[in-house]
DNA sequence: TCTGGGGTCCTAGGACCC
DNA sequence: TCTGGGGTCCTAGGACCC
């Protein structure tokens, strides 16, 4: 059996564990420059408010004293997620992080179940504060159904088990089919257009028209909703590419601004490259002007740039990202959003070139000492030199402490 | 006036080769 | 000069996920 946690409203959950006097109230999160509205505690939604709403439309919430709003703080929202799912690690054979509030978990050899997944539930929010919904079944498509059930319905007590046929079915007739996963828009408009519903329609089909209709992934997708597990559990998979990017609060017409945005991209990406022991020897550089502003010259361009030796430096990754930007940058333009992806990336040894001019096994030495000054006095500290500093270009209002990760903004507790 | 920031996989089509 | 079927590799774009 497989099973998914998944953390319940879960960047708004990490703003209450430092606020208990909001447990009860609605809450929302913002994105970068508090564009719109990207997690909602249950009372937030039950005021309507919907996923993804530009903040303005319901700001008038916040006024009237209705809502708290918090800016995203991903600072606080990955450790507390590394926190969550290192409680889940101590409690199960095997498991396979999804997302930054989601773990598959292999519970197979598990003798109760449902006992696991109920003191799962029940120690992940005692230990962090962190409210989950776990669901079991035999696969990941199943697991992710029962999962939505456990949250939807209370009487689960955050656990829900399809674990026989009969079960299935009936969860199937209940499940609507756009909530299925692997599900997306194109193929809910088609699926509606021929009278499918709910995901036991789906399941009625036959595999040549699956097939016909939506390729191979709709044919797993179709499998797996009648029990038969195509989609691998994969523990800890490094990833392939790496992307960092924003939109800017203001407009940006500068090179030299451009560029300071770009190397910290790049630099981003370096640490993240670190972190997984990877190293890249492709970096792509991007960006375009507003698209929702008609009034202005619009210019978008992709370049990439390739390193002779696969590299995770971050004084060769912000070179390159800048090589990259200079090639593709027009005056005359309002750039709105930039990004920086590595890809290609390979992990393991220092691969060893007669050619290369640099000393790989020096060079890694130098790096883990920025790593670990790093670590002890924060990213914005250690920067290569045309990173600037750019922490004024994105809006972040109402942004909460780093109260997990940063000495200065640690809670304090006073004794009276 | 405001509109996220990451990822993965599949497919179609072009270039090139035999 | 035109005629053919296939194969591989790469890329861009779409679709999906959170």
């Amino acid at each position: 059996m497989i099973g998914l946690v998944d953390c319940n409203n879960f960047f708004a959950s990490c703003e209450r564990v430092f606020h208990p006097e909001l447990r009860t109230k609605p809450v929302v999160v913002l994105s970068n420059n508090d564009g719109c509205v990207i997690a909602r505690s249950n009372e937030a939604k039950a005021l309507g408010i919907k996923m993804g709403v530009p903040f303005y439309q319901v700001k008038k919430f916040v006024d009237e004293g209705k809502l708290h709003v918090f800016s995203s703080n991903y600072t606080l929202y990955d450790d507390m997620s590394k926190r969550v799912m290192s409680v889940i690690r101590g409690m199960v054979p095997r498991i396979e992080v999804y997302s930054i509030d989601e773990t598959f978990i292999d519970v197979s050899g598990v003798e109760n179940i449902y006992q696991l997944g109920l003191q799962l539930s029940a120690r992940v929010e005692k230990w962090t504060g962190i409210p989950v919904s776990v669901g079991l079944a035999e696969n990941k498509t199943l697991a992710k159904m029962a999962s939505k059930f456990a949250k939807k319905y209370k009487g689960y007590h955050g656990c829900c088990v399809i674990d026989t046929p009969e079960r299935c079915e009936k969860a199937l007739r209940l499940f609507p089919i756009n909530d299925v996963w692997g599900i997306g828009r194109r193929m809910i408009k088609q699926m509606n257009y021929y009278g499918v519903h709910t995901a036991y329609d789906f399941t009625k089909w036959n595999r040549s028209r699956v097939q016909r209709e939506f390729g191979v992934t709709g044919v797993s997708t179709w499998l797996e909703l009648q029990g038969i597990r195509c989609i691998d559990f994969e523990p800890s998979v490094a990833k392939k590419s790496i992307t960092t990017s924003r939109s800017f609060r203001e407009e940006i017409t500068d090179f030299e601004s451009l560029s300071a945005m770009v190397a910290d991209f790049a630099a981003l990406c370096a640490k993240k490259l670190r972190e997984q022991h990877g190293r890249t020897a492709e970096i792509v550089v991007y960006f375009r002007t507003n698209t929702f502003r008609t009034d202005q010259p619009q210019y978008s361009n992709v370049a990439k740039v390739e390193l002779t030796v696969p590299s995770s430096d971050v004084r060769e990754l912000v070179t390159a990202a800048t090589t990259g930007l200079k090639s593709i940058f027009r005056k005359g333009y309002a750039y709105k959003q930039a990004g920086v992806v590595v890809t290609n990336i390979v992990n393991g040894v220092i691969p060893i070139d007669l050619f290369d001019p640099v000393d790989r096994v020096r060079q890694e030495k130098l790096l883990q000492t920025l790593d670990k000054l790093r670590g002890k006095m924060g990213d914005r500290m250690v920067r290569v030199a045309s990173q600037g500093d750019c922490s004024g270009e994105i809006n972040r209002k109402y942004r909460s402490h780093c109260y997990t990760t940063n000495l200065k903004e640690i809670i304090e507790v006073k004794i009276m």
